[in-house]
DNA sequence: ATAAAACCCGACCGATCATTCGGTTGGTTA
DNA sequence: TAACCAACCGAATGATCGGTCGGGTTTTAT
């Protein structure tokens, strides 16, 4: 792996534990084993290495939404919001760093001064609400689904989702035992009972 | 306002919108017009001050709750249900710097070495979750509610209002407009259609 | 009135921070 | 061979940080 891309998966995972202002360069470069010289060679400021790693998450967040997007294209409308739901569970365990960051406040607050940061961010949520919306919107028309407003709806239910999975890695209570009750919720909510 | 209470406002403030590492004692000092000195008098150290003002957002959060919790005794299961949810979205808005620390990553971060902080959020957290735990355990008996597990539906369902309140002040979309969604979802959920 | 206690001040301190800079290296091109 | 360049290094820098300290002022109790 290339120093640059050390310094990357370093500043990523450093970044989501303990935060932008809590990642000192002097800890990066001692992990890394780069020279604080070499980390600015690479990246023109600190903000600067912050906007590539939010870009990196963007990237392969995006990219395995679009892998699992081909999984279940046959699939009934609600069984496929229903997927995406465990696929979004299952993907924050494993990219736990990533999802970690996007629960941080600074690149929000980045976001209002930074349009290139806001991009990023808006990339991602809009990526996320329509691959629901989708969902929702297929089931509508094969009618395993029941709702007034397909993107409000969609909303709804990635605030339920994201909710369980920061309160998860919050340790304010467990996500593992939640899951069945998080799936008839889901199914509730989008058809009404029945 | 004695000196001492002007320092705890304003570190709320501080600390709300620009985090523990993100405030400067110097600031607090400028803000407030006391000295640093003034400060540590008071406050052992950065991190006490911050536990003093997480204490203060319990109290102030456990004493709204406690009095809300009052105005609704003689109301059905579902509504009560509804009314604490009605009642989170208010309080999310007026005590926006309250609950915008909750959402911070630094309290939960300090629970794991400091057991008062832990004890201070789980105080909060079971609050607010017998709340909706109670209005479910109602809407069980007089027949407006029907779900399998009380306590675990009232936690998807405060994941899901917090999570809503959450992407409001992230900006990801707005709250206000999901009002009404909001009340449908909560309502399919905890009774399944009918 | 007076002593004690509580409150308040801001200059000062050492540590740590992000960032800079002069210089070395190894590979590529002319 | 000579010139070049991107990658890399780490000591040095100035700013900023949390926290201390010695001394002054106000409040309280007796």
């Amino acid at each position: 792996m290339s120093k640059r891309n050390a310094i990357l998966a370093s500043a990523t995972r450093l970044f989501s534990r303990n935060g932008f202002q809590g990642t000192a360069m002097a800890e990066l470069s001692t992990i890394t084993g780069a020279a604080t010289g070499t980390i600015f060679h690479h990246f023109k400021n600190k903000e600067d290495l912050f906007l590539q790693v939010l870009n990196d998450v963007k990237e392969s967040i995006l990219d395995q939404f679009d892998k699992h997007r081909q999984t279940c294209r046959d699939r009934k409308g609600l069984a496929r919001v229903e997927g995406v739901i465990a696929f979004y569970l299952q993907l924050a365990g494993i990219m736990e760093d990533q999802f970690l960051i996007l629960h941080r406040h600074y690149p929000y607050q980045m976001a209002e001064t930074s349009p290139v940061c806001r991009s990023y961010l808006e990339s991602i949520y809009t990526c996320l609400l329509d691959i629901f919306e989708e969902g929702i919107q297929k089931g509508l028309q094969d009618g395993s689904v029941a709702v007034d407003s397909p993107r409000k709806t969609a909303m709804v239910l990635f605030a339920m989702v994201d909710g369980i999975v920061r309160l998860n890695t919050y340790r304010v209570y467990d996500a593992g035992t939640l899951y069945d009750n998080l799936m008839i919720a889901c199914r509730r909510m989008l058809t009404g009972g029945r």
